[in-house]
DNA sequence: GTTACATTTGTGTACGTACACAAAAGCCTA
DNA sequence: TAGGCTTTTGTGTACGTACACAAATGTAAC
């Protein structure tokens, strides 16, 4: 029942040693300065003790040393809202971290724009920071980046987006492959063997991001090779991002062309930007799925126009990501080198418990 | 950028109000013997520096007062392998607040004996635990334990099973209409309208505890008014689960009496002791989905013959159950009185990522 | 204006750890 | 064995808060 014996503290340990308390922390943190037998003496009977120190006592004692924390993720901008979700989760860590004497920031660069990622992480060092948190959406610069960070031993995990060299740094986010996986399989329910599923990427890019073509090959794979869908009916269709008049043509005309189409596959957040776009018997019909939980796709879900959406709970992402390196610094522990972030199946029915402030103290 | 200001402490408000650190320690704890107007003035400038108080001191110097909690639990027994999920979420959180000098301690009692609750209920006050962490599942003596407990200010958080006189206490767990509605939705995209859909209790009692006919009633909700589906088409089983051989009988009897059967519910956790007597033809036809991580319902759902699980994280239960006593002996802050757990949906696909370890810090 | 007592305020020590500095011990050379 | 030097060990103060106790002030009665 009672299983707990009163941690014992340095002191005890310097009574049991049968030196001073100095010398016990000389130990502890590897100071020079202490003879060899006395040092493999108090190590035993820390040992011995199971001490482990006080996180409370450690942070207080050094707390003259302010630490600081860049968050380093995209501006919210016009095309996408998705980047706005973070700062929740970044206010919450906040919270947490600043009471161990960690100052987080969060900056900001242009999604589209590697000259001002570039600005950034090189601020970042003249503002001397302790560790980053970092989206990595331009790959080489932020490889560079990462590789300047590991040679001043400046620990930083990435976010959201993983690096291809996957060995760099740590990562925290979303396997994409398997929540198109997911997708197919959700879609697998109602899609009847004759029907058409269409994949459709909404974008600025000419070449897709990685992400969003792991999403369709999970969401292809699971149909084909686990469900025996016929491969000929799943279309990809690509749709311009910026000019909407042009968007809505095509994806009316999909959807016309495709008579039988049962299932919808938006592998990006801007799923809010099609469905729209479908006729009231269109939505019941054809199964929509959809990412993240952004205002305009959650009045979707609301609406029934949208189905499914898988988040990628960026809050969480951020919030880990802090936790991440809070414990690299103070706690000194050594997390494990990737987190993933479980692929939640959200629907018109349990958004609410999704949303907000519902999370965490 | 930088929107940090280093925290004032208890010391700078002493010189901001000239008077001494004492002082302004008895304004904030409203102890006794301060003079009318310096404690107004010492409580205008806290309010103005925003002070807040610096957790890590604070545990620190009240380190002699050791906290105890008591997390009040049902024994795994042999019926019911759910009871020991509860387990890593209270160890989890144990490592959190014993940093902070709190106790956490594990009390059994047997799910099958009000007597034995009643023991430990009273053992509690013998034993001088600070707070609790309550399944009630006996709800009258529960409810004259709260009362107790009220009237010693002591504070406790019930968790999983929420006593029908709401008020007395906090909540923490899932709403099961809700999740029985979503259940619902789920085996509305399988279901074809002339399906039949069976909802099995796997049961010792004679009465079935609230919890699992408000699933029951979620889940014919759904079907019934939100997609139409005839009530007709929609049976409630009952099965006994302490004979086994006559389960089975019954079990296979209702899926052969109900050929067209497309949707199996099960409300509680003993999916497990359904699904092993389907044919693989009905496991392929028939949409199962039962409810909690525990071992035997995972391997099923591996296996595909359950569709889907809905977890109620027992774990995150305790944890927060914990960390929301913690708060109020810690923190002195006031959560608010209700948590509700996330109905997250779980397939086979998306499972590993609910298992386990890979929680928190 | 002194005494007695209540009220209000100030000071010191503790919590467990970190680090600067002081003291002691060990060692070598003259 | 005294002097100077290095290595090893011990002590004191700080971090921000809590609480016990001491000091100072106020109040009332004689």
């Amino acid at each position: 029942m009672s299983d707990l014996q009163k941690p014992q503290g340095i002191k005890e340990i310097a009574k049991l040693a049968e030196v001073s308390i100095g010398t016990v922390d000389r130990v502890i943190h590897d100071r020079p300065g202490v003879s060899a037998k006395t040092k493999e003496r108090v190590k035993k009977i820390i040992e011995e003790v199971g001490y482990d120190p006080n996180p409370l006592a450690r942070r207080l004692a050094g707390f003259k040393n302010v630490y600081k924390v860049a968050v380093i993720i995209p501006a919210k901008n016009e095309y996408n809202p998705y980047w706005n979700q973070h700062l929740s989760g970044i206010e919450q860590a906040k919270k947490l971290v600043g009471q161990f004497g960690i100052q987080v920031d969060t900056v900001f660069y242009d999604q589209r724009s590697e000259e001002s990622f570039g600005k950034v992480t090189t601020q970042f060092f003249e503002d001397g920071y302790h560790a980053a948190v970092l989206t990595p959406l331009f790959q080489k610069r932020s490889e560079f980046f990462a590789e300047e960070c590991n040679s001043r031993s400046i620990p930083v995990v990435c976010i959201d987006t993983q690096l291809d060299n996957e060995s760099i740094l740590s990562f925290i986010g979303q396997n994409s492959y398997e929540s198109g996986f997911l997708a197919g399989k959700l879609a697998s329910w109602k899609l009847q063997p004759e029907q058409i599923a269409i994949i459709c990427h909404v974008t600025r890019f000419e070449n897709l991001p990685n992400n969003f073509t792991r999403r369709e090959q999970g969401f292809r794979d699971y149909l084909v090779k686990e469900h025996g869908h016929s491969a000929d009916n799943i279309k990809t269709l690509f749709v311009k991002a910026d000019n909407p008049d042009l968007a809505k043509d095509e994806i009316q005309h999909a959807l016309i062309s495709n008579q039988n189409t049962g299932a919808l596959f938006i592998p990006n957040t801007r799923s809010f930007m099609v469905v729209p776009h479908l006729t009231s018997e269109q939505k019941k019909q054809v199964f929509t799925i959809g990412y993240d939980l952004v205002d305009e796709n959650i009045q979707q879900l609301r609406e029934n126009a949208i189905d499914v959406l898988i988040s990628q709970k960026p809050e969480e992402q951020c919030y880990k990501g802090i936790e991440f390196v809070y414990k690299k610094i103070i706690a000194h522990t050594n997390p494990e080198g990737a987190f993933n972030i479980p692929i939640d199946i959200i629907l018109k029915e349990n958004i609410d418990y999704y949303l907000e402030e519902n999370r965490r103290l």
